[in-house]
RNA sequence: GGGGCUGUAGUAGAGUUGGUUACAACAACGGCCUGUCACGCCGUAGGUCGCGGGUUCAAGUCCCGUCAGCCCCGCCA
């Protein structure tokens, strides 16, 4: 049957738009047939745009040409309907909609296009299995909640357009084809037929660009860009994904963390009507660590860690003792009234914590009768008095204890903490608490690599303070480096740069890359480094993270409209996929078989 | 590279100790119905139990392998 043409109509309103202010107008819709209820006589369709829905009535006995069309009408049937905004018979009203109070009296209907049985229900009812709405992504993202979820991005992208336009930035644009670098994450290749046996690489980040375009006197710079790493997935984490990247000349790190607070607040205002208080808390590096063991810690609530290990150092427990005499730490956390867990909660906790390499974990629920736990027989009164006073145990508290290095104990209990901030609630999606973490280590010691690796990158700047540690202990040098933490995700992250050619060198050198390795990797960012750079340093916000934020997703795949599945595959598209031959001899490319 | 969870009509699920022809719901299709709104009523159709192998008289169910989706560790300057 052929479908009706849309000639001339013009759409007056959106279905989600229409309430009893438009009662009595003469309106045309179009959308989707979301369902339809047919009484025999009287029908009504429940008309679906991005806006929302509104109920179209079709009475056989007002115009009968309609009523016999939308006998035909299935769902997401794409339709065009004209008639009069009325209200609904009294006790009809439907309270539940936010059009419930109106309904269109439809005279005349056209069905612009038909559709196949859809493989599953549109509405905002039905739960389906991701592979499913990943294969037909184009009408999951029909449905009420990622059409919120995009309107929303949409929403943050023109505030953050809009922000840093009214702060003196301009957004200019960098290669997407671009050079491979050493450092960082593994390259998304792309092979070159012009120059045959050569690669140019996707961007990890725009960051040397950004740095080159304050060398050229942007002065301020932003971006809204893709950026691409080859490694694995997680629910936050996606193989291509956007950053809010930008960068300042003539600032230090206060003040660009002060601009970017502004955004932050602007966005918060925009997408949610959130009114952030600012300034926001920093925490350096090391406190972060001692008190919440994470370099992105949840402040939505307490339960820090307490380091006892002095308090336990000369006890008889070797376990908690031979850590603390080898240069370790014990540390422990007080979950307030959980003394009342199961054996199974705390073997659970326990394997948990051993996810991250802890050989075990210590517990005690602290009772009338004084510790319940496996080890409390290791404790002298005056041993425990003092833990109890240390961790201000009181009945009905359950105490867990991690003794380790320094980077397991803190990363084992501090994983600990989150998990049981979750697991108890204390987490709550609507509260938001950020916290800027600054002060890092410049380096890292790679036992694999047997060198020093850049925490942040190459390129940032070590505390001026600190310079000299470069040349002497090089590990112990902090970066003029700062993350954005929210709710205990890494929003964003940047720092002041080394806009001096010398340092820049140096710094390569630390890194174990040669001067000749510099040259050929980096040459044009150290050319450019003399002619006049300036004090420069910025910050790039992961976009997709601070959506799943703001839309309340733990799914970094609710947050963006085509994604990939954990094995990097578009089961939409079906890519990547298989190339014909010819395509490869033009790139000088050929395939290893698998047995080489 | 490693650990874990899941896979049964179009969809989301039930299926007990291995035992008759694999269930009911929603969707679909046909019919009835003039105030429903996740409409209602009657009827019809719809299955490679992810795939392959094994054990068994007998496998959706037990075992092995494999594929896919998800979560995590490693990885992610």
């Amino acid at each position: 049957m052929l479908n009706d043409k849309l000639g001339n109509w013009t759409r007056t309103h959106r279905c989600g738009d229409l309430t009893a202010a438009q009662i009595g107008e003469e309106v045309c819709v179009m959308g989707w047939a979301q369902r339809r209820r047919d009484h025999g006589g009287l029908i009504f369709i429940d008309l679906r745009d991005r806006e929302g829905v509104v109920q179209l009535a079709l009475d056989p006995d007002r115009d009968p040409t309609s009523h016999q069309k939308a006998e035909q009408v299935r769902n997401e049937f794409v339709l065009a309907a004209r008639g009069k905004v009325s209200p609904r018979p009294e006790g009809t009203v439907n309270p539940k909609m936010k059009t419930g109070e109106v309904e269109i009296e439809i005279s005349e209907l056209l069905i612009l296009n038909r559709s196949e049985t859809p493989p599953f229900m549109l509405d905002e009812f039905t739960e389906v299995a991701e592979n499913i709405r990943l294969k037909y992504r184009y009408l999951d993202l029909r449905r009420p909640a990622l059409q919120k979820n995009m309107l929303m991005r949409h929403l943050v992208a023109k505030t953050v357009r809009n922000y840093f336009d009214s702060q003196g930035f301009i957004e200019v644009e960098t290669p997407v084809l671009t050079k491979s670098t050493p450092e960082g994450a593994r390259d998304y290749l792309v092979p070159s037929r012009v120059n045959t046996g050569s690669f140019y690489a996707l961007p990890q980040s725009p960051q040397l660009f950004k740095q080159l375009l304050m060398v050229s006197g942007f002065d301020r710079y932003f971006q809204i860009v893709k950026c691409f790493r080859d490694e694995d997935l997680r629910a936050d984490r996606q193989p291509e994904f956007t950053q809010i990247d930008c960068e300042m000349s003539f600032v230090n790190r206060a003040q660009v963390m002060d601009i970017m607070e502004g955004m932050v607040a602007k966005v918060f205002k925009v997408a949610l009507d959130v009114d952030l208080t600012l300034p926001m808390p920093r925490l350096s590096y090391a406190e972060a660590l001692d008190r919440f063991g994470v370099d992105n810690p949840d402040l939505r609530f307490g339960m820090e860690l307490i380091d006892i290990t002095q308090q336990v150092a000369g006890s008889q427990f070797k376990v908690f003792s031979s850590v603390a005499a080898s240069d370790g730490l014990v540390k422990a956390l007080n979950v307030k009234g959980g003394a009342t867990f199961s054996r199974k909660e705390l073997d659970d906790l326990t394997d948990f914590a051993k996810i991250y390499g802890a050989k075990g974990m210590a517990w005690v629920k602290v009772t009338e009768a004084g510790w319940q736990s496996p080890i409390a027989k290791f404790f002298t009164e005056d041993e425990l008095t003092a833990l109890n006073e240390k961790l201000a145990a009181e009945v009905g508290d359950l105490l867990l204890f991690m003794a380790d290095t320094s980077a397991i104990a803190n990363e084992a209990l501090g994983r600990l903490r989150g998990h049981l901030g979750q697991k108890l609630g204390l987490a709550s999606k609507d509260n938001y608490q950020f916290t800027w973490v600054t002060d890092f280590p410049l380096l890292e010691w790679d036992a694999e690599q047997r060198r020093h690796v850049a925490v942040h990158h190459p390129f940032t700047a070590p505390l001026e303070e600190d310079i000299p540690y470069l040349d002497t202990d090089p590990g112990k040098a902090r970066a003029q480096a700062y993350d954005l933490v929210l709710n205990g995700s890494e929003i964003g992250g940047g720092s002041i740069r080394i806009h001096d050619q010398a340092v820049q060198s140096r710094m390569f050198e630390l890194l174990g890359i040669g001067a000749e390795e510099a040259r050929e990797k980096f040459g044009f960012l150290l050319d450019a480094l003399d002619f006049g750079a300036p004090p420069h340093g910025g910050i790039a916000f992961g976009l997709d993270r601070l959506m799943m934020i703001l839309a309340g997703t733990d799914s970094i795949r609710d947050v963006i409209a085509f994604p990939k599945t954990q094995k990097a595959t578009c089961l939409l598209s079906d890519a990547p996929n298989e190339v014909d031959d010819k395509q490869l001899q033009e790139l000088g490319v050929r395939l290893r078989t698998k047995q080489q």
